[in-house]
DNA sequence: ATTGCGGAAATGTGATCACATTTGATCAAT
DNA sequence: ATTGATCAAATGTGATCACATTTCCGCAAT
């Protein structure tokens, strides 16, 4: 989910159970739980690897976004009181340390947990599992994407989330989560 | 996914191995897969049955299905020829004999087929995957939903979306799509 | 009739093993 | 130098086992 894995890196059960210290039994439950997620890809012969996403499939998966997370911020916006707007600044200055620092696992990780902290809100459960389920299957390139950025950028949109959530200002928040959540995605894409 | 369990009935590795012929562990694999989308419920002490779904949880996963569901018909309005209008015609037919037998099963499953032939023109496989992940958690429920249901209805919306498509009517595709995928859950919501 | 308790049966977990398949490197032939 | 074949190493699969927990039933006490 944070980049920490590349694109396409071959995983063994073996490996997995000598890195953590269990056997291939609890190895092999969790590498089908991820790939019944889609975090992980089986090859025919069983073989497991990260995915390797299509442009198709990214454009699917950033739609999946933008459906999924404004319906989770437009329900967490009749319930974020201050205090969740001031978690949500202190959050953002995490991720703009990680933009100036170049890291791009601190980066996906601050700027995930920037937006978990506020759908949380929403009390929406399921949703936000499925919200999570894509964040896992876009980990690996979300990663390899931020390498191509050239600029650091502050996260922009960011900024106007918090303003929308200020002034409850439903489809200004609308346009900005949509907005922060394909914004990655178009340089990519081409 | 069909209501062939029914919520809240418990299922164990050994039973399942038995059941399909082969040991444990392929069972706790699929097991595991399916507790990784939602479809089962692992308890505190490991056990895994079918979800018991709270009223919350159910307008969670029907506002799930809005969201999905209307999105892929969509996508799949502009390529939906008349063959596909021909072939959901003909599975409407099947719901509609599944509802006069009063068949629960049955009215799931060629419901669910109608749904996901429409789907599958939308070209969108990881959206498609989680409409169907939500239609998995949702199989126990739904059927003892069915059971509530009094009249032998026809399906009335089906109509009303073959007819959209036919008529190449976004807006009037996307209600439609809509009200038949929440119409079911009002009647429990109540 | 209800509650509490004891113990046997059932269940999940993690480990290990044998086996079939796949992978990858080495070496020979062209 | 490139291709193809060969073979050893690596890998996933399904089965089985021992063990710790949990579950559940029956019985007794109140």
């Amino acid at each position: 989910m944070y980049g920490r894995i590349a694109p396409g890196e071959a995983l063994t059960l073996r490996g997995i159970g000598k890195e953590f210290d269990v056997s291939m039994t609890p190895a092999r439950e969790a590498v089908r739980r991820l790939v019944a997620e889609g975090a992980l890809f089986l090859s025919n012969s069983g073989r497991v690897s990260t995915p390797e996403l299509t442009s198709e499939r990214l454009e699917e998966l950033a739609a999946l976004r933008a459906l999924l997370e404004v319906e989770l911020a437009s329900r967490a916006l009749p319930r974020a009181h201050m205090a969740l707007i001031d978690r949500l600044t202190a959050i953002n200055g995490n991720v703009a340390d990680a933009v100036s620092r170049r890291d791009a696992v601190g980066y996906i990780q601050s700027n995930l947990e920037f937006h978990r902290t506020l759908y949380l809100r929403a009390q929406a459960p399921a949703m936000l599992a499925m919200a999570e389920t894509v964040w896992l299957q876009l980990g690996p390139t979300m990663r390899a994407l931020y390498g191509r950025l050239r600029k650091t950028e502050p996260p922009h949109y960011h900024r106007l989330i918090i303003a929308a959530l200020r002034a409850g200002d439903e489809p200004g928040l609308r346009l900005a989560v949509r907005s922060d959540v394909t914004q990655g995605l178009r340089l990519l894409a081409r």
